[in-house]
DNA sequence: TTCGCTATGTATAAGTA
DNA sequence: TTACTTATACATAGCGA
């Protein structure tokens, strides 16, 4: 998306990559704000970046969206449809192909989250 | 990004605003998997489907990336499109090279990742 | 770090199946 | 829900401050 297509590896030059993540997290939380305006969903987004500062988009907020998923056995929804349980057959090799090429988990979480104090 | 411009506000039609959640997760993800090759950092996505299904990316996992933020104190930076400066100056930056090579937190979790099972 | 610039590469709205 | 198409809108690489 700009002057040049880049490979999809690791940006070699450190000020180069700093550049790269911040250009790139700007429009990643942007699209992660538009998503969460035009579909009424929630969403958080949580990265930590090159030099390890922690950055975080969370609509209505991180720790709300963080908890719900990792307590979301027992969550309670409210005139909401329920999350479907997955089928373990059909569908599932086509599924598990496009987890791991998107990285994403439809799998339930194997921790949950505390309040301290 | 399409055919026509549309208004930053939510998509009323039900069965559109899920075509639409669905198309738009996939480029969010996908943008997201790119952030983290081209940078390689850590970043965990966590959306609820209109229909309240979770969605989840996460690189190397979304509970690894959920621990190391929440359990960074006060050093969060919730809900904003655009990083505010950190609190601390030089002096924080130094304290936090040095949490980073030790491994600790000078400052206290709000919240903990208890494993389940 | 961040800002502006702009040529290009990409994501996606709408339509259709 | 997803798959394909195409015209557009948008994001961003590279560069200079």
């Amino acid at each position: 998306m700009g002057r040049r297509k880049i490979e999809m590896k690791m940006v070699t030059d450190r000020s180069c990559r700093q550049v790269t993540f911040s250009k790139r997290r700007t429009g990643l939380f942007k699209k992660a704000n538009e998503l969460a305006t035009l579909c009424a969903v929630q969403i958080a987004i949580i990265v930590f970046s090159p030099g390890g500062k922690p950055f975080s988009f969370g609509n209505p907020g991180v720790e709300p969206v963080v908890g719900r998923f990792l307590n979301r056995g027992d969550e309670h929804h409210d005139g909401q449809q329920r999350p479907q349980r997955l089928p373990r057959d059909s569908g599932g090799r086509r599924r598990r192909n496009q987890e791991l090429k998107l990285g994403v988990s439809f799998f339930p979480p194997k921790y949950k989250l505390f309040q301290l104090g």
